[in-house]
RNA sequence: GGAGAGGUGGCAGAGUGGUUUAAUGCGCCGGUCUUGAAAACCGGAGAGCCGCAAGGUUCCGGGGGUUCGAAUCCCUCCCUCUCCGCCA
């Protein structure tokens, strides 16, 4: 949620700002109802000082035993009071138009953002590794899993529906052993703390990350005791702290694993081959929690965290910089890193590592505190650590054998029981 | 799921209609004293909103109601604890 008191100090800012991210919003309408509620609050605060004083006169009158004085000045407040009714209930009203305005209302990109039109004019901001080159003809990912019995499709149809696959024999074992993997880095190399949260969110958390209210119809729903499947660990883990004023030291990193649930409405019919595009995949996040001026410098340092599960892996990626067009709905600057699949000749989005500044913050209400000791909003940032199926389809892809093999990597030995190869 | 108890400041814990502008204790910060520390003593200290400011206003789990006035009375929802039942 952006600051009611900036956009009144910068309209012209942040339209601009927002235009640049294609998004349109009301901001004279917004700007006029902010008029409006404070100068409704204004005069219900200067009767309430009234009626607090003459109540206050009228508690007196009683205990002198004036009782008709007290009946008339109790009759005149009572009037006073009806007034004050009247104006908190417009106070309310605009309080909810403008609370509803401004969560409709998506981050502003930060300067330095690439400004673009479409996710075309995203900027490669660096390469590691190299396509890998084969002297056989490579398969697709569904072939090897289906031939290695990785996942099975299939029946994973049958108990719910497709994009819900079944991981078996190795495959399970790969998919255990990556998410262990990934989670001892964090801890023991990048000094998070490992969480693990509950798999289901009320609304007030999806809110107060951003999924809701815009993007409900992303999201499954679990009516009867209205609870949200979490999309990414990021809605739990950093709702942790919603309306805390952090007195700990920060930054504040947290790691989670869960599995992540996204109805993926709006893109149906694409990518429905194979693990590209899932409705329930398994992810590593991290969370961090820092003081305002040091998200940027941490925002770098996310990314590289992210990084080094693919290095230790060793698989060929690229990091992409989000231009204005394409960077999400709460971010105000975005990374993506992606890993080459030869199967499928992609470039696979495994991580998106964002800085939310203090929107999340403000929306979740979780504060730090100043030099000054003053509570203020801190920023969020976080990051896939990676999100898994992707990165075992360029795992798989990158490290498959001619004799229908896939390799393992070095790395990962120890968290698959020793396993080489599978298959 | 059933029965009961309870939700007050960082914590503990008073307060059942009007100097509560929320007592008191612990913890915390500053000071005096001390070679230094502890103890003792003195002082300070919550959050939001409106306002250039002075200042005002709201907040005792959430929401609603009664009243001139609500932490206090009423309704409702949520949560926690104890016991019972069921259960991985």
């Amino acid at each position: 949620m952006l600051d009611i008191k900036f956009i009144r100090e910068n309209p012209a800012a942040v339209k601009k700002a927002l235009a640049t991210r294609k998004a349109d919003a009301d901001i004279d309408g917004l700007l006029a109802l902010d008029a409006a509620r404070r100068s409704a609050i204004t005069k219900a605060e200067e009767l309430k000082g009234e009626r607090n004083a003459a109540s206050k006169a009228i508690g007196g009158l009683m205990k002198e035993g004036k009782k008709a004085e007290a009946e008339t000045a109790k009759e005149e407040v009572r009037m006073i009071g009806d007034r004050i009714t009247s104006l908190d209930e417009q106070v309310r009203e605009f309080d909810e138009k403008i609370l509803n305005t401004l969560l409709f209302i998506p981050n502003l990109p930060l300067a330095g953002v690439p400004v673009g039109e479409s996710a075309d004019d995203n900027v490669v901001v660096r390469t590691w590794g190299e396509v890998k080159k084969f002297d056989f003809k490579v398969k697709p990912h569904w072939d090897i899993c289906e031939a290695l019995k990785l996942v099975d499709f299939e029946r994973g149809t049958k108990i719910t529906g497709t994009g819900f696959p079944v991981y078996t024999g190795q495959g399970a074992r790969l998919q255990r052993g990556l998410i262990q993997f990934m989670l001892d880095l964090h801890t023991t190399e990048h000094g998070y703390t490992e969480v693990e949260p509950p798999f289901v969110c009320n609304a007030d958390a999806m809110t107060g990350t951003g999924q809701l209210p815009k993007f409900a119809e992303d999201m499954y729903y679990i009516s009867t005791d209205e609870l949200y499947p979490v999309p990414t660990a990021e809605v739990p883990v950093t709702n942790l702290y919603r309306d805390e004023i952090i007195e700990e030291k920060l930054p504040l990193k947290l790691t989670a694993y869960t599995p992540c649930f996204r109805r993926e409405a709006g893109a149906a019919g694409r990518d429905t081959r194979g693990l590209l595009r899932l409705h329930q995949f398994d992810k590593v996040e991290m969370v961090n929690f820092v003081k305002p001026e040091d998200s940027e410098k941490q925002h770098e340092i996310l990314v590289r965290e992210a990084e080094k599960v693919l290095q230790k892996l060793g698989l060929h990626y690229r990091v992409i910089e989000l231009c204005t067009a394409d960077i999400g709905f709460s971010a105000a600057k975005c990374y993506d890193i992606e890993l080459w699949a030869p199967g499928v000749e992609k470039w696979l989005e495994v991580s998106s590592v964002s800085n939310f500044w203090d929107y999340q913050a403000r929306r979740a209400r979780i504060r730090c505190r100043g030099e000054d000791g003053k509570p203020q909003f801190l920023h969020t940032l976080n990051g896939s650590g990676v999100a898994l199926p992707r990165l075992v389809v360029a795992l798989i892809e990158n490290n498959q054998n001619a004799d229908g093999t896939v390799t393992i990597p070095e790395a990962l030995r120890p968290y698959v029981g020793g396993l080489t190869k599978l298959g």
